[in-house]
DNA sequence: GTAGTATAATGACTACAAGTCAGTTAATGA
DNA sequence: TCATTAACTGACTTGTAGTCATTATACTAC
């Protein structure tokens, strides 16, 4: 039967089409002052239209990121791939600054991203789509793992537990890029955002370098 | 004129005990959960007067966590005097360490503090109140100067710019925390909380020690 | 004491936005 | 052409932040 599969691909482009309509509107004037009746009106279908596909402002922002994130780590395997024949450290920064030129571009979407942590994202999302958002970061998490299991291997890195490794290595981007996103947290602190990341990268990576990790 | 002076305090008393309901209704279930009606309620006020004393349901949260940074500031300041005598390494530590107890005490305030950058809060708190809330995390970050200071004076440390290096510790530890904080991505990560904490602290301080700081 | 005034407190009300659902419209197929 | 199903609609409900005209209370002067 033609017809059903015609009416499926119909639904999908209608889906992405409010998607669409959401991403401008939210990155427009940020998450929260977006209305429903904005994306709905902008994707030019009443609200329970979107409620039909959609099951909650959350959810919508949730299948976003979702997006997002998998254009993340297609970038950070390109940076993967095109650095796997050098040093591991070169590797990391190659990585390190793959991801710092992502958020560059798109730095509402890291603000939401690490939004998901809070709020009432818990609440308002499936345990399903909230659980893809998170296997999707672990994804990325892979990439770096794979490098500093490389750094042991070429014995410059001294670490005993390569995911403990990464996952503190992310961490600690994460921290120093909400720093940097935040423009009045920037001021007080003086600094370029540029060279705080760039710090906090070489940092890490000579303290992978040398540490005895107790 | 005593009355005046009684009418301040009594005024003092009345902001301090909504103040108080908020924390507990605040803390009880989440920020964002809670209703100003819930604090009306536990103060024994109407809702009317919560707003005659702040401005906004944000504002009530900004001046919580400003009173709670106070306390942090203390107890960083407590650990920096104890330690003063100790290398500089070890004075980290001791910061790094009563920075990981105090959150580990109020999480929630934690979560709180950090989500200040984002969402309504720029929108819904005066800009005072905001700068307040910035001027006492900078003054937190003075001790780590400090300490970083004593390190380059005793040749243990090599970074050329105190302040960007105190910055990107204090940023890195704060994503750190953060990913400790959320429950569903630690398990992701599969790491228990110290253990990402004290790795962090460890790999940044053997960083500071060697970091060439191109 | 009492009247007048200032200060504090109230809670019904407004505004706004998320989410619902009974009803309408449109497509499909017999 | 009509019946059935699927897609869509927008008025409505609900919940909550914030307002403001009104009321209560405390204080002062006489």
């Amino acid at each position: 039967m033609t017809t059903r599969a015609r009416r499926e691909r119909e639904k999908e482009k209608r889906r992405q089409s409010i998607l669409q309509a959401a991403h401008d509107v939210f990155f427009e004037n940020g998450f929260h002052r977006a209305t429903v009746d904005n994306v709905a009106e902008r994707a030019e279908v009443s609200k329970g239209t979107v409620y039909l596909y959609f099951e909650s402002k959350e959810t919508i922002l949730a299948h976003l990121l979702l997006e997002t994130l998998d254009e993340l780590i297609e970038e950070l395997e390109q940076a993967y791939v095109t650095a796997e024949s050098l040093p591991a450290d070169e590797q990391l920064r190659r990585l390190g600054r793959a991801y710092l030129r992502f958020f560059k571009e798109e730095p509402e979407c890291f603000r939401l991203l690490m939004a998901m942590d809070r709020g009432r994202f818990q609440d308002s999302v499936t345990p399903e789509v909230y659980q893809q958002v998170l296997s999707a970061s672990l994804e990325g998490l892979g990439w770096v793992m794979k490098t500093i299991q490389q750094g042991i291997d070429e014995e410059m890195f001294r670490c005993c537990d390569v995911r403990l490794a990464a996952s503190t290595l992310w961490a600690m981007l994460n921290g120093v890029l909400e720093l940097m996103n935040h423009p009045l947290r920037r001021a007080m602190v003086g600094m370029e955002r540029e060279a705080l990341y760039q710090t906090a990268l070489e940092t890490v990576i000579q303290g992978l370098r040398s540490a005895p990790q107790q």
